[in-house]
DNA sequence: TCTGGGGTCCTAGGACCC
DNA sequence: TCTGGGGTCCTAGGACCC
C-alpha cells in the first residue's frame, strides 16, 4: 500500500515527568516544579512544569541555575519507575484503539490510525476524543500531531504545546514546515545544523530545494535522507512489535570526582545490581556488558565485553564490569560511571546453560532471587547489598 | 553558575571464516 | 609465494532524541 495513503498520529505527553508528579502531589499543582537530579550536585533539569517554564527554566538547564531564576521552585527527584508504570498504562490504552502502536519514548507513541479514520476530518475527531480520554482517565495533557507518515506526525505534534492538535499534510509543508530553521527538523541536531548553515542552508525549505548529490558528497548516505525529510518524505512504518528495550543502562555523575578505588568499585556494584534487577523484571538476558567512564576533563570512554553465554545473573555481569574497570581505569578522577547491558534476548528463548555449572553461579542466582523477592514486595529501595553501605554507594540523592 | 540520564541508530575498523 | 572478496561479529565513538 502506498505510504501516502496512511493516517499516522504522534501523541506527546506534555511535561510528562512534572505532570505525573503533580498527579501524585496535588498540593504542587500549578506551582513551578522541576524534576531533575540532585540539587546539591551537578544535576540538570529533566522536565520543567509549564509554570516553571514561565520563569525561563527549561530542560537541560543546571538545577542551580533554575533555582537562581526562580527561588521558590519545587525540585523533585526523578522517579523513573513511577513514570514507566504510567507510561505502560498509556500504551495499553492506545492498544485498545489500534494494534498498530509504536512506543517511541517513555512519553510518546505513534499510532497508525489508517484503519479507523477515513479522512483528515475524521482523524481530527478521533484526536479530540483521544485527548479528552487521556485527560479524563490519566489527568494528563497531550499534544497530538497528525500526518501521512511518522515524520510529519512527529513534526506536527511539536508545533503546538501544550494541549495541541495539528495536522501536517504535504500541501501544508511550504507554509508550515519550510520557513522553520533546519535544526527544527527531526533528525537534525546541533552538529549537522552548524554544517548546513555554513554551506548556506538555513531553513528546512533551503534543504528541501538543495541538490541531493551535493549533500551526498558532504554527508554520505545521510545527505539524501536530509533532503527527503525536508520534503516530508518518510517510509518508516509504525512498528508495533517494538516493545522490548534494545539496551538497559544506568549511570551516575558524582557530586565530586571520585578517585578512591573502593568508592568507585562500590558504585560499580550498585549500578550492576540496578541494571540486572531491571533486566530480570523485563524477563530478558544480556550478552554484552559496557562500562562507561567520564573523566574530569569530560573525556568519555566506553569499554565493552561480550559474554559467551547470555545471562541475567548479577554476579556474572558484575564480575565482567569489574574486570573492564580494572583493565581500563588508570586512576584519574572519575566524574561519571555507567553500566549498560545490550545484546538483549527474551528469557523464554532459554538460557544457554553451562555444561558444568559453577557453584558460584548457583549461589549468585539464589541471592538474586532473594533480593528480587524483597524488592518486589517492599519496593526497590527496601534492601541493599552490604558492600554499598561500606562504600556509601546508594546511588545519588538518597536520604534513607 | 560549565555540561544529567535514559535511550536508538550509524559508521568504521579489525578479527575471523569461507 | 601471494592473493581476491564477502559476511558476520565485536568494539568504540558519535549524532541525535526526549
Amino acid at each position: 500500500m502506498s505510504n501516502d495513503a496512511r493516517i499516522i498520529f504522534h501523541i506527546d505527553m506534555n511535561a510528562f515527568f512534572a505532570a505525573v508528579e503533580e498527579l501524585d502531589h496535588p498540593e504542587y499543582r500549578g506551582q513551578p516544579i522541576i524534576v531533575g537530579g540532585d540539587p546539591d550536585g551537578r544535576g540538570v533539569v529533566s522536565t520543567a512544569s509549564y509554570a516553571a517554564r514561565q520563569w525561563g527554566i527549561h530542560s537541560g538547564m543546571p538545577v542551580a541555575r533554575a533555582r537562581a531564576l526562580c527561588p521558590q521552585v519545587i525540585i523533585l527527584p526523578v522517579n523513573m519507575e513511577r513514570y514507566r508504570a504510567v507510561s505502560s498504562q498509556l500504551m495499553a490504552y492506545f492498544r485498545t484503539l489500534t494494534p498498530l502502536v509504536e512506543p517511541f519514548s517513555i512519553d510518546e507513541a505513534y499510532l497508525d490510525m489508517t484503519g479507523l479514520a477515513q479522512s483528515w476530518e475524521h482523524a481530527i475527531a478521533w484526536a479530540k476524543t483521544i485527548k479528552r480520554d487521556i485527560k479524563a482517565r490519566f489527568g494528563l495533557t497531550t499534544s497530538v500531531g497528525i500526518g501521512p507518515n511518522k515524520l510529519l506526525a512527529k513534526m506536527a505534534s511539536g508545533m503546538e504545546k501544550p494541549d495541541g492538535l495539528v495536522v501536517l499534510r504535504y500541501q501544508d509543508l511550504p507554509a508550515k514546515l519550510w520557513p522553520l530553521p533546519v535544526d527544527e527538523l527531526f533528525g537534525i541536531g546541533l552538529a549537522t545544523a552548524v554544517t548546513l548553515r555554513k554551506i548556506g542552508l538555513a531553513t528546512i525549505g533551503d534543504l528541501a530545494q538543495a541538490p541531493v548529490d551535493f549533500l551526498t558528497r558532504r554527508f554520505g548516505s545521510y545527505g539524501a535522507k536530509l533532503v527527503a525529510w525536508a520534503n516530508g518524505r518518510d517510509t518508516d512504518l509504525v512498528l508495533s512489535e517494538r516493545e522490548r528495550p534494545e539496551s538497559i543502562g544506568r549511570e551516575t555523575t558524582f557530586r565530586t570526582d571520585l578517585h578512591d578505588p573502593d568508592a568507585l568499585f562500590g558504585h560499580l556494584l550498585w549500578l550492576s545490581d540496578a541494571v540486572c534487577t531491571r533486566l530480570r523484571q523485563e524477563r530478558m538476558l544480556c550478552r554484552t556488558v559496557t562500562v562507561k567512564l567520564r573523566f574530569a576533563d569530560f573525556r568519555t570512554i566506553t569499554r565493552a565485553h561480550t559474554l559467551i553465554n547470555a545471562t541475567d545473573v548479577t554476579g556474572q555481569i558484575h564480575r565482567a564490569a569489574k574486570r573492564l574497570l580494572q583493565e581500563h581505569w588508570q586512576g584519574s578522577p572519575v566524574r561519571l560511571l555507567g553500566v549498560t547491558l545490550s545484546g538483549l534476548q527474551e528469557k523464554s528463548a532459554g538460557r544457554q546453560m553451562a555444561f558444568f555449572p559453577d557453584p558460584q553461579d548457583k549461589q549468585d542466582i539464589r541471592l538474586d532471587k532473594a533480593l528480587d523477592n524483597v524488592r518486589e514486595r517492599c519496593g526497590s529501595d527496601a534492601i541493599w547489598r552490604a558492600r554499598y553501605l561500606l562504600t556509601g554507594s546508594r546511588g545519588k540523592g538518597e536520604d534513607k
